[in-house]
DNA sequence: AGTGCAGTTGACTTT
DNA sequence: TAAAGTCAACTGCAC
C-alpha cells in the first residue's frame, strides 16, 4: 500500500501546493509538520515567529481535516520524526516543496535525502518560487521565473485516502514550547493571506508607489504579503498571477500604476533568493573576501566599544532620533518599510562600523517576514560586502527631512525626543562616514579587489541589461542588481 | 531691451 | 534603495 507524508514547512496552505496534491494520489495520506529544535534554537528564531506559524497551522489543520487529511505535529530532529512515523504507518512516499533556508535546514535536507535512500522512502520535492536548484548559470534565469509563474497554479485535491480510526490532533500552545506570548499578532493563515490579497489588489494598492517610502504611510500603502509568503499562506505564483489579472483589468488607472509597481518587485524577491541558494555562505561570510576582517565582529569577537554601539543600536537609543524611531517601531510591531530598512543596515554597517553578521540575526528576529534569501542578501548589499554593488549610505537627517517632515514619526515612537532623556549621538556621523569610505574604498581600489568583483557578478549579478560581465562592463555600469529585494 | 551675474534647478557622474 | 559633486540651462534682477 502506498502511504504519503506531506512534509508541510514554508507552504503552510491549500492552494497551488503540489506536494499535497500529489498525495492524493496516495492510498492513504498524512500532512506533517515538525517543529524542529535546530530552528527553534537558531539566532534567527523569536517567539513571534513561532507564534505566527502555530496560528498558521491551526486553520491550516482544520481545512485538511475536512478534506480526510489530518495533519500531525511532531516536535523534533526531522529524520528521526520521519523514522518514527514510517515505522507507525509504513510511509512510501514523502512529498515537500524545496527550501531556500538557514545552513541548519540545508544540514537536515541532506540527512533527509540520506534517510529516504536508506529506507526506499520515495521523496519528491517542487520548487514553490522563482529559486531554481543546481542552478548552472545566471543567463536566462528572468525568463525561467516567468514561465514558472505563468504555468497554471495546483488545484486542492477533493479527498484524501484518511487512515481509519483517526482524531483531529491537538497543536502545541507557545507556553507548553516554553515562549512568551508576543505583544503583537498579526493575523496568520491562508484565509488571512487572501482577504489581504484581495483588498490590496481591490484597491489598496493604489498608493503603493507614492506611500512605500515613509513609515508614516508605508504600513496602509504596502501590502503587507511578506509573513504570508515567507510561511507560503499564498504560493507566489498566486500572488503574481492575481496581480496580472488586476492590472490587466483594473479601470482605476492610479491602482494599475500602484500594482505594476508592486508586480515589478515580486520578480527581485526570488533573485535575491537564489543568491542564497547558489551560495550558502553569504549567511555568514562576506561575499567579496577581500574585505573581510574589515570590521569589529567580522570572524573574531568585537571588543567592548563596538558591543555598546551594537547595543544602543538594538535598544534605539543612538541618539539618532530617525534611527531610533525605525528600530523601535520594528520591534514592537514585526515590520518596517524597505526604505527604512536599509537605513537601520547601513546605520549599523557605516556609521557604527559594524560587521553585519549580528545586526543581521538582530534583525531576523525582529522581522516577522524573516525570509533567508533576501535577508542575507540585502545585509550584505546594505553593508557595502558584495563589492558589486555600490555603497548606498543614508544620511538619517535626509531621510526624516524627506520622509518625516513634520517629526510626527519621531514623536511617535520616541517620545522623549528632545528631553534630558534622550541621548547625545553616539557616534560623530561625519567623521564616522569619513572613516568608514576611506576603509571601503580603499580596499575596493586593489587589483585582487577588482578581479574579485568581475566574478561576483558573473556569478550572481542580475542579467537585465543582458550583457555579459567584463571588465569593461563593470568600470561603467550602474549597478545592475539595484532592484527591491523585499515586498512589504 | 539687452547684458551680466548670482542663485536655482535638474540631469548626469562619481564615490 | 544613497549622497555629493559637476555642469549646463534657466530664472530673477539690477543696470
Amino acid at each position: 500500500m502506498s502511504v504519503g507524508l506531506v512534509w508541510f514547512k514554508r507552504d503552510l496552505r491549500l492552494r497551488d501546493h503540489a506536494a499535497l496534491a500529489q498525495a492524493a494520489q496516495c492510498e492513504r495520506a498524512f500532512g506533517l509538520f515538525i517543529i524542529e529544535p535546530a530552528w527553534l534554537e537558531s539566532f534567527e528564531c523569536d517567539p513571534r515567529h513561532v507564534d505566527f506559524l502555530l496560528r498558521c497551522l491551526a486553520p491550516l489543520q482544520a481545512a485538511l481535516w475536512q478534506r480526510g487529511l489530518p495533519l500531525l505535529v511532531r516536535m523534533g530532529e526531522a529524520v528521526q520524526v520521519l523514522e518514527s512515523l514510517r515505522r507507525q504507518w509504513g510511509v512510501t512516499h514523502l512529498f515537500s516543496h524545496e527550501e531556500t533556508g538557514p545552513a541548519w535546514s540545508y544540514a537536515r535536507d541532506i540527512s533527509v535525502g540520506r534517510w529516504s535512500r536508506l529506507q526506499d522512502v520515495q521523496w519528491q520535492e517542487w520548487p514553490q518560487t522563482g529559486v531554481v536548484r543546481r542552478l548552472r548559470s545566471r543567463d536566462g534565469w528572468a525568463a525561467r521565473w516567468t514561465r514558472r509563474m505563468e504555468a497554471p497554479q495546483v488545484a486542492i485535491p477533493s479527498g484524501f485516502g484518511t487512515p481509519p480510526g483517526m482524531q483531529p490532533e491537538r497543536l502545541p500552545t507557545l507556553a507548553e514550547l516554553g515562549l512568551p506570548t508576543p505583544r503583537v499578532q498579526a493575523a496568520a493563515g491562508e484565509a488571512v493571506a487572501w482577504d489581504s490579497l484581495r483588498a490590496f489588489l481591490g484597491g489598496g494598492g493604489r498608493h503603493y508607489r507614492r506611500g512605500l517610502s515613509s513609515p508614516l504611510t508605508a504600513p496602509d500603502a504596502c501590502s503587507r504579503l511578506s509573513a504570508h509568503l515567507a510561511f507560503g499562506t499564498l504560493s507566489m505564483r498566486s500572488v503574481h498571477q492575481a496581480t496580472e489579472l488586476a492590472i490587466e483589468h483594473s479601470a482605476d488607472r492610479d491602482l494599475a500604476y500602484g500594482l505594476r509597481g508592486f508586480a515589478s518587485r515580486l520578480r527581485w524577491h526570488c533573485h535575491f533568493m537564489q543568491k542564497l541558494e547558489d551560495q550558502p555562505d553569504i549567511e555568514w561570510r562576506n561575499v567579496a573576501r577581500s574585505l573581510d576582517g574589515l570590521r569589529p565582529g567580522d570572524g573574531a569577537a568585537w571588543g567592548q566599544e563596538a558591543q555598546a554601539r551594537f547595543d544602543a543600536w538594538c535598544a534605539g537609543r543612538t541618539g539618532y532620533p530617525m534611527v531610533d524611531a525605525c528600530m523601535r517601531q520594528l520591534c514592537a510591531t514585526g515590520w518596517l518599510n524597505f526604505r527604512m530598512r536599509a537605513m537601520l543596515v547601513s546605520f549599523a554597517a557605516y556609521h557604527l562600523w559594524l560587521h553585519w553578521r549580528a545586526p543581521g540575526l538582530f534583525l531576523a528576529r525582529q522581522f516577522l517576514d524573516f525570509e533567508p534569501g533576501i535577508h542575507w542578501s540585502q545585509m550584505q548589499m546594505q553593508s557595502g560586502t558584495t563589492g558589486i554593488n555600490t555603497l548606498r549610505i543614508y544620511s538619517p537627517a535626509k531621510q526624516a527631512r524627506d520622509h518625516d517632515p513634520l517629526g510626527e514619526y519621531v514623536r511617535r515612537w520616541v517620545p522623549e525626543y528632545g528631553s534630558c532623556a534622550y541621548p547625545d549621538p553616539i557616534v560623530d556621523e561625519k567623521s564616522a562616514l569619513a572613516q568608514a569610505k576611506e576603509a571601503l574604498y580603499g580596499q575596493r581600489r586593489s587589483s585582487s579587489a577588482r578581479a574579485e568583483a568581475d566574478a561576483i557578478q558573473d556569478r550572481h549579478g542580475s542579467r537585465k541589461s543582458g550583457l555579459p560581465a567584463t571588465a569593461g562592463r563593470r568600470s561603467r555600469q550602474k549597478a545592475p542588481d539595484a532592484g527591491q529585494g523585499v515586498l512589504f
